[in-house]
RNA sequence: GCCCAAGUGGCGGAAUAGGUAGACGCACAGGUCUCAAAAACCUGCGGAGAAAUCCAUACCGGUUCGAUUCCGGUCUUGGGCACCA
């Protein structure tokens, strides 16, 4: 049982005051002070409610949001809910109930267990994702998009899983079977709803050069988006003078060794040129491939399979006639869906051609036997390429390729169109309506929000179709007497989440999707902290939404989040994931009534840095704890309170004017690790003191109370202050009390620490060395040796040099 | 297979424009107080050694007066991935 204060008390009694007071409103309308917009990713309420991972991100940015606040800064700091997606809907049919209303308690839930831990939300700002005022305009940005030529209807597979009747996510399928139940999962080609993210590829690429994210994250995208500069090249088919196909390369250098090409299995031109002996066994490889998934497809890597088609393809460089594979590593959605295979100089093409046992031939001078040769050189058997190295050489093939008219540069992206339609009924309705002429009818802007309606039940319809197709009066339109169908896909759950940054700035807007005014004012977000996880798929999405706001003249910033941090993972005890299944997962309800909301703060931001994924440790939590007792007897015991004085002993100049210019400096760069500590060397400092200068100790409590908000603002309040911590002005530090007048300097002989000294600071590096060949251990060490040489570095070493 | 991180005491970590390795905390041990225990406080705490000293930041090399920090290679763990031509 603990001794210390009683936090239970004091928790309730604050958490009152600042929502009797909305202390932490944010008037977004008053421009007088500086902005500073802080974001957390707002969360999924799930049914599992919080656990202790989702805080370590939110007190974060809570103590930016309250250092900004002292700091003079007008803080936004909301928060909301990323409130459609599956779990729910799966909810919703097992208990065949409207998903609203659960997942409506979930958030109540969630909003009570993030009240408890202090956090500086302005609630007036809380928004919902599956609330039709806030995806009204969801849709209204679709709208524009399609407006714009940025959405679009085309055919792609799907997992469909026949005896479910329903297509499921790639998480939901394991090995090709789903997940509940184990049945067989197809490839299915369906109806779908894209956005043109690839017209964005260019701006969103350019675009990361300005931005203060993590390098890992900004790579990450920059791959995703993976442009390439490289060349197509028409091959003709023998023999079928009407027939050719482009390959893409990115080493049309290589143009004279290549042996073979290659189809993806999905490549239109496969029936037209397949031979009749080898059309059996074609066929029969296209259906294997079709069964796998593309994930699957990718697992496999080390066996290249493939078939010959029995044709053959001419190479426009040399007329040489190499024969036509398909194979499945070479994919349909990337480059032109074929490859010219160069198997001395790409690896993939080496493997493949070994297994089938292809043609070599070597186009740059090199060695190796069992791998491809990637590297520069000079090229051979190449035509007007000879001697000439990869640049050159490409230029020169490209040239002659452009003469004969079957070639040129071309640029290529990773990046493909988003698939934005999902066969759901627990998302925004896409507000289109598919006349029965075949036209697409897209709502008027005064047509908005499309409400999803209440269904009599919410299992999927059998064939692969959104449930909505079941609601029949709110399917079925009519528009200037002609008749249509609603579009019944949904949008993903990203589609809420890219834009909800946006909407906080604005949110009880219902003229337009914020004030420009505003939104001009407050954009971009100034610091944006979530998990990796999202490093590229949501990152990705919402730039790419945000690019096109500034398009249409919405937002008048490039880009939409300044300054981004990952925070890391809370692992169990055991350094494993916290998860339902190992039984690890940390409850912080309970945490919170046996040490407070103060205790599990600190303990969290002191574990260590705030990016590093680090295990779970209860009896680190308890010594969080008893550092704030310490701290609260300190301001609460006669013995310490007698200390207090006006007048400054200059006893803790030093340690208090360091401590501010530490915890300022580090809070800035999110290293709360170090900060923690630097204030648990103040407090044990205090403890040692004789006299303890009031204005020192009010200056701690406001930088502790970032950390633990409730007890800063109880010790606050304690001192006699009548207004509340969080608007008060943030500590300030002088130079001059923080600079020491001597320092140790360490002494080496040949790089071997030999002793220590301490002299003057900056004194001269002849004086120094007068006193270091003084000391005894260094005499002991330098004797029977010549001195070489010695080097000083400042106000830190000494290296003496003997032999 | 590719890309990106990271490897430091019993544990979480600290220290890198190259300069006294182990701050701060946890755990542990000893002590004070107590009839006793808990709490609190004090002391110790990388390994070897009597000591001098030696060894030690995943491993092997290199650069340097000096390397946890820089370079090359290897191994391990974590994260990401769309075989990207």
């Amino acid at each position: 049982m603990n001794m210390g204060y009683n936090h239970q008390q004091i928790e309730q009694k604050w958490k009152k005051i600042w929502e009797d007071n909305k202390t932490y409103y944010c008037d977004t309308k008053d421009f007088s002070k500086p902005k500073y917009y802080v974001l957390d990713m707002f969360p999924y309420p799930s049914g599992q409610g919080l656990h202790v991972g989702h805080p370590e991100g939110y007190t974060a940015s809570d103590i930016m949001a309250r250092m900004k606040r002292m700091q003079g800064y007008n803080v936004l700091h909301p928060i909301g809910w990323d409130a459609f997606g599956l779990p729910a809907e799966q909810y919703s049919i097992k208990m065949n109930q409207h998903p609203y209303n659960f997942t409506k308690a979930n958030i109540e839930r969630f909003k009570k267990q993030i009240q408890s831990f202090g956090f500086s939300y302005d609630w007036d700002k809380e928004i919902a994702t599956c609330d039709p005022s806030y995806y009204k305009w969801t849709q209204w940005i679709f709208l524009k998009m399609y407006e714009k030529k940025l959405a679009y209807i085309d055919f792609r597979p799907v997992n469909f899983c026949p005896a479910l009747g329903t297509v499921l996510a790639n998480e939901e399928v394991i090995d090709g079977k789903s997940e509940v139940g184990g049945f067989e999962v197809i490839r299915k080609s369906m109806r779908q709803w894209l956005l043109k993210i690839t017209d964005y590829a260019d701006k969103l690429l350019d675009g990361l050069d300005d931005l203060d994210w993590p390098n890992s994250t900004l790579e990450m995208q920059k791959n995703w988006i993976g442009k390439s500069i490289g060349a197509i090249v028409n091959f003709k088919i023998k023999g079928h003078d009407d027939l050719s196909f482009d390959v893409f390369t990115t080493r049309v250098d290589t143009l004279y060794g290549c042996s073979y090409t290659c189809l993806a299995p999905e490549h239109p031109l496969l029936d037209k040129i397949v031979t009749k002996e080898h059309l059996e066994e074609v066929k029969k490889y296209q259906e294997e491939v079709l069964h796998k998934s593309e994930l699957d497809r990718q697992k496999v890597n080390k066996d290249k399979t493939g078939v010959f088609t029995g044709a053959y393809a001419i190479n426009p460089i040399n007329n040489e006639e190499v024969p036509i594979y398909v194979a499945d590593y070479v994919l349909l959605s990337y480059g032109s869906g074929a490859v010219m295979a160069v198997p001395s100089h790409d690896q993939r093409d080496f493997e493949f051609a070994k297994q089938h046992n292809l043609k070599f031939k070597k186009v740059i001078e090199n060695d190796l036997v069992d791998q491809a040769y990637v590297d520069d050189g000079p090229h051979i058997n190449s035509g007007l390429a000879n001697g000439k190295n990869i640049q050159q050489a490409k230029e020169i093939i490209l040239e002659e390729l452009k003469k004969l008219g079957c070639g040129k540069e071309k640029i290529s992206y990773k990046l493909r169109d988003w698939l934005f339609s999902r066969q759901r009924y627990w998302g925004e309705p896409i507000p289109m309506i598919i006349m029965d002429d075949g036209s697409l009818y897209p709502l008027h802007e005064s047509e908005l929000p499309l409400v999803l309606p209440e269904l009599d039940e919410y299992k999927p319809s059998g064939t692969g179709e959104s449930p909505l197709v079941h609601a029949k009066q709110w399917l079925n339109v009519v528009i200037d007497g002609k008749h249509g169908l609603r579009e019944t896909n949904t949008m993903p759950q990203w589609a809420g989440s890219c834009w909800y940054y946006i909407r906080y700035i604005d949110p009880h807007n219902d003229k337009e999707i914020g004030d420009k005014k505003l939104l001009d004012h407050w954009l971009p977000v100034d610091l944006y902290i979530g998990g990796a996880e999202h490093a590229v798929l949501h990152l990705l999405y919402a730039r790419f939404w945000h690019k096109f706001l500034y398009d249409e003249g919405v937002v008048s910033c490039k880009e939409p989040f300044k300054k981004l941090f990952h925070q890391g993972m809370i692992l169990g005890s055991n350094g494993e994931k916290m998860s339902k299944s190992r039984g690890n997962v940390v409850n912080p309800d309970e945490l919170i009534i046996q040490y407070g909301a103060d205790a599990l703060r600190l303990y969290e931001m002191f574990m260590g840095p705030l990016e590093a994924s680090l295990p779970w440790s209860s009896q680190g939590l308890e010594g969080a704890r008893r550092y704030l007792d310490r701290v609260y007897r300190i301001y609460s015991e006669k013995e310490y309170l007698d200390k207090f004085s006006d007048e400054n002993s200059h006893e803790l100049d030093f340690s208090y004017n360091f401590l501010v210019k530490k915890v300022t400096q580090d809070f800035e760069k999110l290293q709360f690790n170090t900060a923690i500590s630097q204030m648990m060397i103040f407090i044990n400092d205090v403890y040692k003191a004789k006299s303890l200068y009031r204005p020192y100790m009010e200056g701690f409590v406001k930088l502790l109370s970032c950390i633990c908000p409730f007890l800063g603002e109880e010790i606050y309040q304690s001192l006699g202050h009548k207004e509340l911590i969080d608007y008060t002005s943030w500590p300030i530090y002088d130079e001059n009390l923080i600079k020491l007048d001597n320092v140790t300097i360490a002494i080496q002989v040949n790089g071997k620490l030999r002793g220590s000294v301490e002299v003057k600071k900056d004194i001269e590096d002849d004086d120094l060395k007068e006193i270091v060949f003084k000391l005894d251990s260094i005499i002991k060490h330098t004797k029977d040796k010549q001195i070489k040489k010695v080097i000083v570095v400042k106000n830190k070493i000494v290296n003496i040099v003997a032999i």
